[in-house]
DNA sequence: ATTCCACGGGAAATGGGGGTTT
DNA sequence: AAACCCCCATTTCCCGTGGAAT
């Protein structure tokens, strides 16, 4: 049985948790607090919006100094850690559940406040592996971070072991190594056993190091290596979606930094909180919805937040997904083919086979400083896209006269994906100029939002 | 039953980061 | 400095397959 021991008598991390989850105020390591020209401009602005106070809590990198609504996995965190607290060496924990529900939140905290509670220093390193998506870079990416040399690429990996290990070999220090996006590394698993043997191999007694995985896979633990899941060190947390009622908590405590006193009207908050934690239950999409809604109303120059605003703003946020897809997550060679496919879907009205695709990315890809690549990949790239929900594909099957077919369209409005291109690259108006598409009709979307105007808010 | 070919999985090649040995 | 090795991403090549049309 792990856990809490009730008669210990060292501090109970447990309980000192839950108390400071409510007051804690996170200002320390992050620069966001240090007074910036941004912040200066920012200031400036403030006057300017009716709406807004400040648009700054629906950052990604916003972090609200508190965390509510997730008291149970809080507890679960705690006990842990209480190992560690009581003096044992540093936990493993795996932690999954889908993306946007407070797993990177809670683990800050709980890092920070555990900061308190022991001597040792804690030092936190973290590394995604949806980027770094093998052993190897995995080992590369934390000796660039944890070394003060630099590793290039190539680098042998018995010395970046080595190096990380000497670099963590430090008795006034703790390493925490937190690896984001786990399931990215396939069904090899979470590398712990490999990173704790290489700090067995590599150090001597005093290198503490814990790891921390993140999934946004909550089968993960399913499928995983049982060995790895059931090492003795290692713990294992499961986070679920948000329901209404913590949404709104949530919502709330960005609303009240965010909206200027008094425009939102009473309903808007619970009713973005309903239609969320009816679809996903994530927290980042409740805000998102929360933001466009304070946006429309901004454009329209309301003087509040109405329920009609979150309507609207309910149909537009599968757009601003999209546009945040295209314009952040996909590669140019992406880009270039969804554009190519917007287009022909948009002049000709139908959609449009791998062959035409292929041809008019042969034509289109010297201006880009792309290279030529044959059918092939192109087949690659509109695979990709699909995965990454962006087209429909129509499948049919000319029997003699052709076998099996696809055609692909479009899966989402094309306004995002117009704005997106355009806001990405001149080339692209161009492109969609060329093609005749009429740009104007897209400059705006149904509701009226220009999503690059949208995203480029301070 | 045969025919046809786009499709897509997977192996192999290419190219580019770098290190080490002779 | 030439030759060889490590590690990676991207691209090309090869080939089995599905299934309606014939």
């Amino acid at each position: 049985m792990r856990g809490v021991c009730p008669h210990s008598k060292q501090p109970n991390v447990r309980d000192d948790l839950m108390l400071r989850a409510y007051s804690f105020i996170w200002q320390v390591t992050t620069q966001s607090y240090r007074p910036t020209v941004e912040h200066v401009f920012q200031n400036i602005h403030y006057s300017q919006m009716d709406i807004f106070e400040t648009r700054r809590p629906f950052r990604d990198d916003y972090n609200p100094g508190r965390v509510v609504a997730r008291d149970e996995t809080i507890d679960k965190m705690g006990s842990a850690f209480q190992d560690f607290v009581d003096g044992y060496r540093p936990p493993d924990v795996c932690i999954c559940g889908d993306s946007g529900i407070g797993k990177r939140t809670i683990i800050k905290h709980l890092l920070k406040v555990l900061q308190t509670k022991v001597e040792t220093e804690l030092v936190v390193t973290t590394v995604d592996c949806a980027e770094h998506n093998t052993i190897y870079k995995i080992y590369l990416a934390l000796a660039n971070k944890v070394c003060p040399d630099r590793y290039p690429n190539g680098t042998n990996p018995l010395l970046l072991q080595e190096s990380i290990f000497q670099e963590m070999n430090d008795p006034d220090r703790t390493h925490f190594i937190i690896l984001e996006h786990l399931e990215a590394l396939g069904l090899e698993g979470p590398p712990f056993n490999d990173l704790q043997q290489a700090r067995s191999t590599y150090s001597v007694e005093n290198t503490e190091c814990g790891f921390i995985g993140i999934s946004n896979e909550s089968r993960i633990l399913g499928y995983l290596p049982k060995d790895v899941v059931h090492k003795s060190r290692m713990h294992t947390i499961e986070t679920y979606p948000y329901d209404a009622h913590q949404l709104r908590s949530i919502l709330e405590l960005h609303a009240e930094i965010a909206f200027a006193d008094g425009v939102l009207s009473e309903s808007v908050i619970p009713k973005c909180a309903a239609i969320i934690a009816q679809e996903t239950g994530q927290a980042t999409e409740a805000l998102q919805l929360l933001e466009l809604s304070g946006y429309l109303a901004l454009q329209s120059e309301a003087e509040q937040v109405t329920e009609d605003h979150v309507s609207k703003a309910r149909n537009s946020l599968i757009q601003l997904q999209a546009y945040n897809k295209f314009t952040k997550e996909l590669t140019a060679k992406e880009q270039l083919t969804c554009v190519i496919i917007t287009a022909y879907n948009l002049v000709n009205g139908t959609a449009i086979t791998p062959d035409d695709i292929s041809r008019h990315y042969r034509e289109r890809c010297r201006s880009f400083n792309l290279n030529q690549v044959k059918i092939r990949q192109v087949r690659n790239y509109i695979q990709d896209l699909d995965n990454k929900g962006l087209l429909d594909c129509e499948g049919y099957n000319a029997g003699r006269g052709g076998g099996i077919q696809t055609k692909y369209k479009l899966s989402v409005p094309p306004e995002p994906i117009i704005q997106g291109a355009i806001a990405t690259s001149g080339r692209f108006k161009r492109l969609l100029q060329q093609q005749d598409v009429s740009i104007n009709k897209f400059t705006e979307t149904e509701e009226g939002i220009d999503f690059t105007a949208f995203s480029s808010r301070q």
